[in-house]
RNA sequence: GGCCCGUUGGUCAAGUGGUUAAGACACCGCCCUUUCACGGCGGUAACAUGGGUUCGAGUCCCGUACGGGUCACCA
């Protein structure tokens, strides 16, 4: 068994060189994590910001865990998000495939050439033989040990002959330390016998993350690899490889994690939301990102709110953050509501219509208008659907609603005022936001009160509730003359 | 348990030997106001801990505590 060195002098070709090129390589599983995005975003970040390529690859080798349709999630979220990728499984590139499973046979041809190098063996012994390892209190754990790294070249080739099923471990040098270096934690070293001989090759042919990584992250021409701190602990196995087979190492740049809560990582498990969540819970896909980014990055400055583009400007590896950050969905609230503020008028109007519409049905009431009102006053887009639903329907209010101390009114008070009030409005020549503010404000001057005073009542007739978007104006304005006259009517009914 | 990493207000965080230790969210108060908001102004609140080094330490070193990661034919 020989190595074909044409072969992978060609594979060896194919890698694009002087640019920075980065991955995000996430296994399908459905939905995307809050922390995955962050990855996402930090990954594109970095390829961007130093005008490099953004990959992605689809790891999809456990095969126990394929989820069908989750790679057109992953497309869809980095899509809305305008994470776009220069390079992947549907708009291919230089490198491909960029789907793990399509690259099966290169793994074990990289194998089969670690094993010659001398950084690699094939260990016969089965599954059962290993599984001795108790992660107990006070219990020593220990690592994988066999006689088959050091079976001769006769005994491996007798083995083979018999059909032996096997796996393909990393082999560890057994003294010594091994250092390696990351962007965000700097050097760290460690003892070799505290690293164990890892399978890289499983029994039925395809590799683990372990050796997939090293073998696609080489093969693509990644210089920065992004990932979570999960993987610091192996990044020194990861660096053993790439230096048995002689390749350059990457800069790594491991992330700490986004937490639910100080001892916990956020997880779609213990229902913490996902990116598709917190579309559904009414957050702008803007507004997540940027709040994202800076879980754990921070430019320095006072200002937080930024575009994408902005991030890219900006962004420097350097400010990425070590310990852990706790996801804050109340701030996250603010950032859509200054999102939602900051959005063209029109452009509100038109997200905001689905959810005006989840309880405005009559069809002659103007959207735009309550959207108008509703801009200034909505933190998430569900927020909606409860603020707006007295314009088709009057709710059944209490009498109480008319007693506003700061607005010196009662229900007596109301009353009256109503009363004065209804033929005036019913005479309006116009029913205009000019015309019925001109109304009001005159009959407070000619009656000597507060506006409020006037203002109150009416509101509470026209709308039923204590809390509304805009104020009386506005809503009798977007009702019609028609029905507010009827909903005033209802209210001196009311109060008899 | 071994190895590795982390620790500034409730939360996100700035800070790289000399600061009254920024800013934001949340919270509280005041102002504005046709409701509630928005907005404006102000306030409460932090360097885990013990030793060093130094004229001087949140910033450097060591220990301790607490927390996290990892120790799979999962990624």
């Amino acid at each position: 068994m020989h190595t074909d060195k044409a072969w992978f002098d060609q594979m060896e070709a194919r890698i694009p060189k002087g640019k920075v090129r980065t991955r995000f390589a996430p296994s399908p599983t459905g939905y995307m994590h809050v922390g995955n995005l962050r990855t996402a975003l930090y990954t594109y970040l970095i390829a961007r910001s130093l005008g490099g390529t953004f990959i992605l690859r689809i790891e999809d080798t456990d095969q126990g865990r394929l989820v069908e349709g989750a790679v057109d999630v992953i497309y869809k979220t980095l899509e809305n998000c305008g994470i776009t990728h220069d390079e992947g499984p549907d708009v291919g590139g230089p490198v491909g495939p960029y789907i793990q499973t399509e690259r099966r046979d290169l793994y074990g041809k990289y194998a089969e050439l670690l094993i010659e190098r001398g950084g690699a063996y094939r260990c016969f012994c089965g599954k059962d033989e290993d599984e001795a390892q108790e992660v107990a209190e006070g219990t020593t754990i220990k690592k994988h040990h066999c006689g088959c790294s050091s079976m001769t070249e006769e005994e491996i080739a007798e083995k083979l002959a018999t059909g032996a099923p096997y796996v393909v471990r990393q082999r560890i040098p057994e003294a010594g330390t091994t250092t390696f270096s990351d962007m965000i934690f700097g050097d760290i070293t460690v003892p070799n016998d505290s690293l164990d001989e890892n399978v890289l090759i499983k029994s039925d042919g395809l590799p683990t993350y372990n050796f997939a990584n090293v073998i696609d992250d080489h093969l693509m021409g990644i210089t920065h690899v992004v990932r979570g701190t999960e993987y610091l602990s192996s990044a020194p196995k990861y660096n053993l490889l790439y230096q048995a087979f002689g390749w350059d190492v990457p800069n790594y740049v491991h992330c700490s994690p986004v937490m639910r809560d100080a001892h916990n990582k956020m997880s779609k498990r213990k229902g913490d939301p996902s990116y598709e969540d917190l579309i559904a819970m009414g957050y702008l896909s803007d507004a997540v990102v940027n709040y994202v980014a800076l879980l754990g990055w921070s430019p320095g400055g006072e200002r937080e709110i930024y575009t994408l583009d902005e991030l890219i400007d900006i962004f420097k590896i350097e400010n990425l953050s070590k310990s852990p950050a706790i996801f804050d969905i109340e701030k996250l609230t603010h950032f859509n509501s200054e999102y939602i503020r900051a959005m063209a008028p029109e452009r509100f109007a038109e997200v905001a219509e689905p959810y005006i519409r989840q309880s405005v049905r009559k069809p002659e009431t103007d959207t735009a208008a309550i959207a108008a009102l509703l801009q200034q006053r909505c933190e998430k887009l569900t927020d909606i659907p409860e603020k707006v639903d007295f314009f088709d329907e009057l709710p059944d209010y209490d009498i109480e609603l008319f007693t506003h101390k700061k607005s010196k009114t009662d229900a007596d008070s109301s009353r009256e005022m109503l009363n004065t009030l209804l033929p005036l409005l019913r005479d309006l020549p116009e029913w205009t936001d000019e015309s019925i503010l001109a109304l009001l404000t005159g009959l407070s001057e000619k009656l000597e009160v507060k506006n409020a005073k006037v203002m109150w009542p009416l509101r509470i007739a026209v709308s039923g509730k204590a809390v509304t978007p805009g104020g009386a104006v506005e809503i009798c304005r977007i009702l019609g003359r028609a029905e507010t006259l009827s909903r005033v009517e209802k209210a001196l009914q009311k109060l008899g």
